[in-house]
DNA sequence: TATTGTTATACTCTATAACTATA
DNA sequence: TATAGTTATAGAGTATAACAATA
């Protein structure tokens, strides 16, 4: 009665489709390990970048993560609310802030990154060392020629 | 003023961080790409497993397309109101049903997958095709790998 | 007139749980 | 009592656009 055959894309040899997956799968792992610090998937991105630079403004840190301004905005309401965040003001713009660090949400780096790292090496735990440097240079190399692209067009 | 730092995790090395960010490039994508053709990239999975199996009760749906059983009766909903689909009574049970494609949703797939391919091909076309095959080939890896994980959990 | 950032509002998605009808 | 499926409803997340302050 039901109709099984041969699809003209199965979804296992699609690039798109393991992504996606996968993509979930890391995403809801990564999210229940960080509830245990009190944090959450969403506020993730905005941490990840201020730990890597902070003193930033807005713009530039919603250009950083790939959100949306508004966004942004309710993020770091978030953020300075657990006190791991502060806004100052700029040197030369009155409109403009800097978006620090405190002392609390630098603290944070240590453990939260470290959750990050043992999600990653779970996921990865099937493969030997060099296939997963041999696995994270290829998919950099496909983020770097579709960045490239965009340049092009 | 502000502090650029070697972080303990860049984000370029992590590989949730590089799947995520090519997961939500490729979803964008491929989301514009289907509405060329009236679809749209929350129809995808649900669409795609049926190209693959179609005469599946609802629940079997469901657990293919790894959503909520609500979601899977909404989606339905819609997916019929444009005659892709049509929901048959199961033959020995009278509160299942069996979903099928409609001529309609069966002639989509060669346009709808090609798309895919084409989206697809494009992420990849940074990478000669051994290096594809290889990505491919890791990918399919992990996600193996922590399938079997839970399985043994 | 453009930019930085905030807010209001509407819309979509998702989640919880109650419900019907079966089995 | 459990299962298949639907629906109501609440909450979160996202998008549009209007807004104030500043450049």
């Amino acid at each position: 009665m039901n109709n099984k055959k041969q699809p003209s894309l199965p979804r296992q040899s699609s690039f798109g489709w393991l992504i996606a997956v996968l993509g979930n799968d890391l995403a809801t792992s990564l999210d229940s390990h960080l509830k245990g610090i009190g944090l959450s998937l969403n506020l993730w991105p905005t941490l990840f970048a201020l730990w890597e630079e902070d003193g930033l403004t807005q713009s530039e840190l919603t250009e950083r993560c790939n959100t949306a301004h508004y966004t942004t905005t309710r993020l770091l309401d978030t953020l300075e609310k657990m006190a791991l965040v502060e806004r100052r003001p700029h040197p030369t713009s009155r409109r403009a802030h800097l978006v620090f660090l405190t002392e609390q949400g630098k603290a944070l780096e240590q453990k939260a990154t470290q959750l990050a790292k043992d999600c990653n090496a779970e996921f990865l735990s099937a493969l030997p060392a060099s296939e997963q440097d041999e696995l994270n240079k290829l998919l950099l190399k496909v983020i770097a020629g579709r960045n490239s692209d965009l340049i092009s067009k």
